[in-house]
This record gives C-alpha cells, structure tokens and sequence, in this order.
RNA sequence: GGGGAUAUGGCGGAAUUGGUAGACGCGCUAGCUUCAGGAGCUAGUUCUCGUAAGAGAGUGAGAGUUCGAGUCUCUCUAUCCCCACCA
C-alpha cells in the first residue's frame, strides 16, 4: 500500500482492468433489474460537468442493484442524429458523420474516465445503418396498421434556415438556431397517429391498454411530470354546436366548455384558416377587405399572432349571419386571428359577458353583450368586466335557473335530439409531425411511384441509406432530393420509375425506441427477439433531465402502446420508475455555457481531484432533482474524505475489540445508506459514510471486518477506490462479486438515549438513560436534575407528555 | 392567465415526517505540525448580549392549531420551471 491516495494511478489501474476483462458483472438471483439513462446527443462539445450528476447516479444505483443481487442491465448508446452535426457540415464541409464519430469516441472516452459500469458490448447508436434500420422497420410498422399518414399542414418555418423547424426548436415564436421568426407554411408531411393512444383503446387480442392518459396513474414518475404530460395532452369536454348559416345549408361548427353560456352568445368568429371562408366567397359583400385581412394575417410571424399583448384584430363578414341554434336569432360572423385554426373546429361563440376575450373583442367592435350566467353567492356582475365563472343561469329560455353544470348537462341533450350538436371531448394535442427536410436522420423508407403512388420500401431492402455524396447548404428542400443516387428509384410493386421520399424522420423517432433496442442490440432479424424483451423489458428505473417532460417520455410511450396493440410487447408502459436530476448551473448561478464561460470539463477535475472525488461531490452536492451551483473549490471535501479513508488503512486489525457504540454505528449506517441509495438520496448516504469515517477515525485501531464492510458500502459511489482497498484487504475477487452488507435491527438501537425535557414548550435540559427505561423512571430523573429544577421553579406540574425515547414535556 | 416546484447560517445542504434546528461538507478563526506550502492534525464557527456560566431571538412575511411547528392550516411575498388568445 502507497502511504499517498493517488487517485490518477488507481483509477486508470482499475478501468484498464474493466475495459480489458469487461466490468465484473454480478448475475443476481433476485431476478432482472433495467436501469437506464437517457442516451446523450454525442455534442462537439463533450461532457461538463453538469451531465456527469445523471450517468453517476444511474451507476450508483445499477452497482447497487447489482449488489444487492439482481441481473442488471445498464447500457449506453447515442442519440447521435440531429441539427449540430449538420449544421457544423453547413460550416465546414466536415461530413456529419465524420464529426459524429469523433464525438462518440470523445464521449465514450469521458464516461469511461468516470468509472462507469457500463456493458459496452450493448453500446448503439442512432445514426448506425444497423440501429436506423430499424427505425425504418418501425415506420412501416405504424404505416401498415394505419398509424402513419401523409397529410398537407402548416408547419412552423424559418425563412432564414430554409427548413421547418420541431415545436421544440420554436422558442417565444423565433428560431432556436438564427433567432429569424417563424412563419407558417403549408407542406404535405408525414405524421404519426399519436392521438389514437390518447384514451383507452383495445388490442388486437381484445385486451385492454391503458391510454397516455389513463396510463400515467400506475407509474412512478415524478407528480410534476405527470402533470405536464396532461396538461400538455390537454383533454377537456365539451360540445361542439352547430350554427347554420341563414339562407343556406352551410353550417359553422363552434367548440365551447361553457354550453350554460350560449345564451349570451351575440356573435361567431372564423379563425382566417378556416375553411368556410373559401366556400363562401362572393356571398361575403366585402370580401376584398376579408381577403386583404387573411392575407394580411398570413404575412404575420407567429409571434405576432399570438402576443398575447396585441390587440385583437378582426372583419366582420358582411352579408354572412348564422342562426343561434337556440333561439333562432341571426348573429354577426366576423373573422379573427385570435382564433386559433388548430385547436377543437377554427371557430368559437362569442359570449363577452363571460368570456374575456370576447369582451374585449366585443368592446372594440361595440357588439352586444347579454349577461346570461348570475353569481351563485348573490352577488351582482361587475359593470365593466366579463364574468367567468359558473353560477346560475338567467335569460336563457328553459334553462333559465338551472347552476352551469346541469345547463350544460341539459343542454347537450337538447342539442342531441335536435341534431345540433353533441357532447364533444377536445384535446390541445395533435398528431406528431414527423418529416424533416434535414439531413443528418434517418430515411423515411417511402418510395413515390408514377403508377402505384405512395409505396412503402420493402422490409427487405431496409434499411435505405443515407447517401454519402451530399450538398448540405440549405434550399429549403431537404438535401436528399439533391442526391441522384439516392433520389431515384424503382417502385418495389411495378418496377417503374419512383422517387424517393427525401425527408428524414425527427430524431424524436429513434429515442423513442432506442430502449428496447438494448435487450438485443446485434439482432439483424427483428428490432429485438422477444425472449430478450421479455428478459429485460421495461424500464424498472429511468433516469434523465427534465427538459423531455413532455415530448421524448410521451412519444416513447406512444410506441410502446403501439407496439403493445399488435402483439410485439408484453407491457404497456415503458418507464416504472421515472426520476429527474437537477440542472447543475456554473459557480456564477447562471445555467452552464460556452458564451457565458461557466463550462466545467470533467476532464480537470477528475485530474485534479480524481474520478471517485468528482463522483462522490457530484452525489453530495445536494438532492439529486434540485437544481444546484457547481463549486471547484468545495470538491476538496470529498477528496480528503478518501484520503482520510486511505490513510485509516494503516490503522485496520483483525481481532479488535469493537465498543457496543461502534458497533451501533456501524449498523445504523448499514441501514441508512442502503435505504438512502434505494430511495436516491445519495447526498445523505455520503454523509453518513462521512459520519462513520469521523468515528473510525477516533479509535485506537479499527477492525478488519467493519472496515470491509465501509469499503462495500463505499463501492457504488467511489468504485475504484473501494475495488483498490479490496484487494488490499487480501480479496482475489472483485469487490464488485460481493454481497452488500446486511445490518441486524437489534444492533441499531443504541443503548442510550437522550431525552429533551421541555417545559411550557421549552427546552429545558436533557437527561441520558437506559433505552430500555419507562415513562416513570425518565419522569423521576428529569425531576431530580437540578436544572429542571431551577427551571420549574417549584411550581407544580400539570401535565406530562413522554413520546418514547425522545421528549418529556412538562406543563405547569 | 393556467399548472408545477422552491424558500433553513457566509455558501451547498441535513432534520428520524409534529419532538434538542443547523448533521455532513465548503469557507472562516485560533493553535499545532512543517524549511515551506498544503488538499495534514486539534479546537471553534446561526445571530444578539455576556470574560464566562447563561439568557434571549431564530427556518421568506403575517396569522392560527398544539404541551411542542422548518414540518400541519389559512393569507401573502419572492424566485425558478413548464404551458399559454386552447374558447
């Protein structure tokens, strides 16, 4: 033994080890365990330090796991995809490929320098003909059971990148990448059919699948998460009502959550998109002025359309009235661009008593306003403002009186059994758009025939790949369609001349399956063999940031209820036990970034301090979802705790006479770091091991078996120090074959206990006793201790309460 | 506007879930060791008053429940995240 800690020389001891012989895998007999970290974007850039905290703490727990005996499986791959790697082929000619592969290996260098038990045989990568492949194969599958469908939309677009952009890379309505604001265009796109899975549906076999809904209830994922995965499915029930419009049979179908308030309905908005619009053409008699509002309207970004700020804007159609489909009135049509043309039918009611929006637009155009919804509390409206809550109904015919919810009970009914409506469930989520005119992606297998029109590329000839030879400056059409070699094609039914579909799928796509793929990666027959998927499959625990709330998590389990419905998987869900860690911001508070220079690389403190110590501070900065400033200076604490735990070495003996405190301590940390570790409290597990270290340190010398037994609890936390002292100790094997330590119960009660004496509420001195002590013997040595005494001041005791083993309040 | 979260020393944070607030670590102070430095050792470190013993105050603010509140209830405030003209 080195009387030195150097971790630079051990560390790379150990991972030589691993990486020659594989990391020692433990194959548990308590059944499988899947733990999982969200695969990185292979970034130029490589790690900082803030990604390191969510690969540490899946590693801690999978050694954990694997302690405790179960067969784990934690792989790793690459989302490796995407924008950067393109962008950065636009810049330098350097193909994306190229640059891909060389970020892997920076990446792959990286995580392997902070000691993580990866089974690297498993590793994938998205980008892979091997891996897209079957990306492709899942394409065809959703396209043969009528899950995906082309379909013309308008599509958020940057001017100045001259392709459509992801929602996600929409941000406050500009481009994430050239900042231009996005308009809107019209494409024909291809999209997934995600909104089939919103709600419970059947399996092919007849069997119930919870939907994206529904199925959230029986899966531990954070409250938060769930929340915004409903929030941003967006369910709300409704009914749709029918308008008709007077002297024709056109009809104008409105969505609206308060039905109680149709009486108050005075006018109906258009959204500029809606199709009614067209269809009327000459009957509207100012139509020139609509026609220069929709185009208008269309020159606006979307930014502008939707600054909530703005005033709103709107025509009113001239000759154009619908009928209230209740009392018979004609009401004023207009058309607005407050109206949004994709959510429930591109038009609403206008109900400025109890409708803000309305009474705003109302007031501009100086339109009626009928009051038709009272308080319940009796008070009376507010002149000036709109009321929006429920109450009671008043000038509202038949339904005059009824409270809001039974209005619109009743209502629907009576639009029911006149044909004029029905109850209608609305959601803000709209099927997944899934071309991209990128690129850096995976090929949508598609192949367009003169004569046999939409055919999709046989399994057999998957996967198509993404030619070599490419111009990747943007135009505005994706690159493929500049490829000759890739362009054309013959059509797999006749044999003809076709074309192929130039777009690539969202990177979405290949992460949302990518789970999976780890059961079987080298399977060149399925996407995965089922015995593989029934071995690992699901996710038992899922680790990644919380900036995939919403799309990555919910796509993910859109293609596992999909896969589910036609027989390929045996569960519903893929993620149980879903966590989020916290974003580590630079020592200035500010979120980590090249521009604002705050980037710590991994690379200097593991030189400078060692991996184990920036594992080990990583774990201890603080609650691994709470979000948490970086300090270099504050890893030194770690470090000397391992030096420390290096130097008590020199004081290990066997046949050392342990004190019953020792002892004690020794258990309860037992028990409190394996129940910190199940629980993910890894902060407080290294303080409890801290804890211990301080008492070690205190004794004379210190036994063999209670040191062994801190090198085990150590191991999932700092590795290659605890696989370094295991040998030391004189173990052939690796520490990571052993079992983790058990504690006994009985051995974790200390023989002492401290009892905080309280009078009038206050804290009034403590007595130490026998655990084992009554109520009456705490009593009477409380009150024979002279500071109680004093305090109590001779005044007689009133009332007493003992909770066990902790307090004895008195009241006078 | 809607939804979610957070608020504790100079700093990161802990608190057996209603029972001694500030564990553990950083930093700081004093001393020791060392040629020196230090990521070594020892002691101390919430604030106020006090040489001390001790007393009082104290978990974003204010009320309440309780023998007892960081923890429960109500009313605020601030910060962060997500969604947002969703009818």
């Amino acid at each position: 033994m080195n009387a030195q800690y150097d971790p630079n020389t051990i560390e790379k001891k150990w991972q030589t080890v691993w990486e020659k012989e594989g990391h020692p895998r433990r194959q548990g007999e308590k059944g499988k365990y899947y733990a999982l970290n969200m695969f990185p974007y292979p970034s130029g850039d490589g790690l900082h330090v803030g990604h390191v905290e969510n690969f540490t703490a899946t590693d801690t727990y999978a050694r954990f796991k694997r302690f405790q005996g179960y067969s784990v499986l934690d792989p790793i791959g690459w989302d490796a995809f995407g924008l950067p790697a393109e962008n950065f082929a636009i810049k330098t000619g350097i193909p994306p490929v190229k640059k891909t592969l060389e970020s892997i290996e920076n990446f792959r260098r990286q995580l392997k320098s902070i000691g993580l038990s990866y089974d690297w045989d498993r590793e994938i990568s998205t980008s892979d003909p091997e891996y897209y492949r079957w990306t492709q194969w899942m394409f065809l599958f959703l396209y043969q059971h009528g899950l995906a469908y082309k379909k013309k939309a308008l599509v958020n677009w940057c001017p100045s990148c001259q392709t459509v952009l992801a929602n996600e890379q929409v941000v406050d309505g500009k481009c994430e990448r050239s900042g231009d604001l996005v308009i809107q265009k019209e494409l024909e796109q291809w999209f997934f059919k995600i909104t089939d899975f919103l709600e419970d549906t059947l399996s092919e076999s007849g069997e119930k699948i919870p939907g994206l809904l529904s199925g959230l209830e029986k899966i531990d994922w954070p409250e938060s998460t769930k929340q915004a995965q409903r929030n941003w499915i967006g369910r709300s029930e409704g009914a749709e009502v029918v308008f008709y419009i007077a002297e024709t049979e056109e009809e104008i179908r409105v969505f609206t959550t308060r039905l109680d308030t149709i009486y108050g309905c005075t006018y109906v908005v258009l959204a500029p998109e809606h199709p009614i619009l067209k269809k009327l053409g000459s009957q509207i008699e100012n139509n020139g002025e609509v026609e220069k509002y929709l185009a208008d309207t269309q020159k606006k970004t979307d930014l502008e359309r939707t600054d909530l700020a703005k005033e709103k804007t709107g025509v009113f159609l001239d000759g154009v009235e619908v009928a209230h489909p209740f009392t018979g009135k004609r009401l004023p049509v207009f058309v607005a661009d407050y109206v949004l043309s994709t959510y429930g039918t591109g038009a609403v009611m206008g109900v400025p008593a109890h409708d803000e929006r309305d009474f705003v637009f109302a007031k501009k155009y100086d339109l009626e306003l009928t009051p038709v919804i009272l308080p319940t509390d009796g008070k009376s409206l507010v002149e000036g403002e709109s009321y929006t809550e429920d109450g009671v109904l008043t000038n509202s015919g038949e339904f005059t009186e009824l409270v809001s919810s039974e209005a619109r009970e009743k209502m629907s009914r009576w639009l029911e059994q006149e044909g004029l409506g029905k109850r209608k469930v609305n959601y803000r989520m709209r099927d997944w758009l899934i071309s991209r005119q990128r690129y850096w992606g995976a090929p949508i297998p598609i192949v367009y025939c003169e004569k046999d029109g939409i055919v999709p590329v046989p399994e057999k000839d998957l996967p198509v790949k993404l030619p070599t030879d490419v111009d990747f400056r943007p135009t505005g059409e994706s690159p493929l369609a500049r490829s000759k070699e890739f362009h054309d094609a013959k059509c797999p039914i006749c044999g003809g001349p076709a074309r192929r579909e130039s777009d690539t799928m969202d990177t979405f796509v290949c992460s949302s399956w990518y789970y999976l793929r780890f059961a079987d990666p080298h399977n060149d027959q399925e996407f995965a063999s089922r015995e593989a998927l029934e071995k690992y499959l699901p996710v038992d625990f899922y680790m990644g940031g919380a900036e995939h709330t919403v799309l990555h998590l919910l796509y993910a389990r859109f293609f596992t209820k999909a896969l589910w419905k036609y027989g390929y998987l045996g569960f519903d869900e893929p993620f149980l036990r879903l966590r989020h860690q916290g974003i580590i911001l630079g020592e200035d508070g500010n979120k980590m970034s090249k521009s604002k220079g705050n980037v710590v690389n991994p690379d200097q403190i593991i030189e400078e301090f060692g991996a184990d110590s920036l594992r080990l501070y990583e774990m201890f900065m603080g609650p691994l979802d709470d979000m948490k400033a970086w300090s270099t200076a504050a890893v030194v604490g770690p470090r000397r705790f391992l030096d420390r735990v290096w130097r008590l070495q020199k004081k290990i003996s066997e046949g050392v006479e342990v004190s019953r405190t020792l002892e004690t301590q020794l258990h309860q940390t037992i028990k409190k770091v394996t129940e910190d570790l199940e629980t993910l409290h890894f902060n407080t597990a290294v303080s409890a091991l801290m804890i211990l270290l301080n008492s070690f340190e205190k004794e004379e010398s210190v036994s063999k078996e209670h040191f062994k037994t801190f090198t085990l609890l150590l191991a999932p936390l700092a590795p290659h120090i605890a696989e370094e002292l295991w040998h030391e100790l004189g173990n052939k094997e690796s520490i990571f074959l052993a079992s983790w330590p058990a504690w006994d119960e009985k051995k974790t009660i200390d023989e002492m206990m401290t009892i905080v004496v309280q009078i009038n509420g206050r804290v009034r001195g403590s007595i130490v006793i026998p655990t084992e002590s009554e109520e009456s013997q705490v009593k009477e040595l409380a009150l024979a201790d002279a500071k109680i005494r004093t305090a109590l001041g001779g005044k007689e005791v009133k009332k007493t309460i003992y909770v066990s083993g902790k307090i004895l309040s008195l009241v006078t």
